[in-house]
DNA sequence: CAATATTAATAGTATTACTATCATATTTGC
DNA sequence: GCAAATATGATAGTAATACTATTAATATTG
């Protein structure tokens, strides 16, 4: 997170990548692009082979930036909680009022994410649709633990940590600050991906949102 | 469901098995060890080839009874849900009091399953880790829309819609009864996966369960 | 313009996720 | 108790996936 507005760079734990994938044009192609092919297709029938023919590009130079496309996910992913911390931050970072912030934060958080020209190569709007629908999965993993130790998760649980901060000065007293704040991060995507699919066990909708709900939620729950 | 106690017997959509397991010893088995091989080695690297070696069976009488390894997850999945809506209808039939009747709803749903002797070769205990760990993904798919229409996910959203109306009873002004309902139950699933893989981010341990932070929550939302 | 780095092309391997065929048990119906 | 039907096992084979290795071609940079 350097600078502000237009052009910002988010960094990335180093390990995600072979060859940091900024540094190119192919780099940010194979970025670009597996975010387009992933919403498209779906996470598990992307491959290396499919990207690579939709940019004009051979199979094996893609794994000369990404070990395997678990890791690229991976990449994504701290991408946009990285980009999305950012937010939070920029969001909430002149409000005094706890409440107030609180209501903010969460909002930023738990809101549909629409295309946003921060980044040249990256359409945060289809890669919030990825999020919504992939993210959950690279955490529930046989190697979670290793990857935790790794810091791979490092960018998520700070955007929760910070959502828990704002919680605990809104009501110190309040005993759940921690699983109130990884249940709303999480639920949202849930919720967003119910009002898609499963729409009879949600309230949400276009009218209705998520951050409705979750800001419902909090008004009440720390009064 | 058909009986009480020992001895039961949930059923599940045909068109999840191609041969009903329940039907034959190598079915029984099939389920009984799919159940303790997904927890051992995740369902990523469950193949039928080394369940087939568990079981001393062949690969291709496993898929005789299952089409694919997905199927066979959500024929597990739909069993789990089966079962659970029989517990949770069992456990508040008897409650007239809306508000004690929701409450002990949410403790059946979101409690740590124990191993349970209704049944012979399905150990809930495990089954249950790996509903944790593995339902949420079969959801997440870009085949979720006909699968549901197809009626995969018919007992989940059952056992869901029992929440809601059971909510609605208490509070019938509150806005969000439905999301309410499926973020407690997906819910509880990630709590419990948090306090066993990132504890950082929740509250819950093997003291302060996942159960407690959902009582505490509808207590003070539905007031 | 030579050295270096990057990318492309091709081939090859092990594993997965099946399908097909045929042989051999096992069960069941009469 | 035996024939017919059904279930299971053994083996082989295919297409796709997820890579690795090697060598050639192309850009970049010093």
């Amino acid at each position: 997170m350097q600078s502000i507005l237009t052009n910002i760079s988010i960094s990335v734990n180093e390990k995600l990548y072979v060859k940091n994938p900024e540094t190119s044009t192919l780099g940010k192609n194979i970025i670009e692009h597996s975010i387009l092919l992933i919403d498209e297709i779906g996470f598990d029938n992307f491959t290396f082979k499919k990207l690579g023919e939709r940019i004009g590009s051979n199979e094996s130079s893609l794994y000369r930036y990404f070990e395997n496309k678990h890791k690229l996910l991976l990449y994504l992913s701290s991408w946009y909680w990285g980009w999305m911390e950012y937010r939070l931050v920029f969001a909430t970072n002149n409000i005094s009022n706890p409440i107030e912030k609180l209501h903010k934060a969460i909002a930023v958080v738990t809101e549909k994410i629409e295309d946003d020209s921060t980044t040249q190569h990256i359409n945060e709007a289809v890669l919030n649709k990825i999020i919504i629908i992939e993210f959950t999965k690279t955490l529930l993993t046989k190697e979670v633990d290793e990857e935790n130790k790794t810091g791979y998760f490092l960018v998520y649980k700070r955007v929760i940590n910070r959502i828990i901060e704002m919680i605990q000065e809104v009501n110190p007293s309040y005993l759940y600050a921690k699983s109130l704040a990884s249940s709303i991060v999480e639920g949202a995507l849930h919720q967003h991906f119910l009002k898609n699919h499963l729409k009879t066990i949600t309230n949400c909708n276009e009218n209705d949102t998520p951050s409705h709900f979750y800001q419902n939620m909090i008004s009440i729950l720390l009064k």
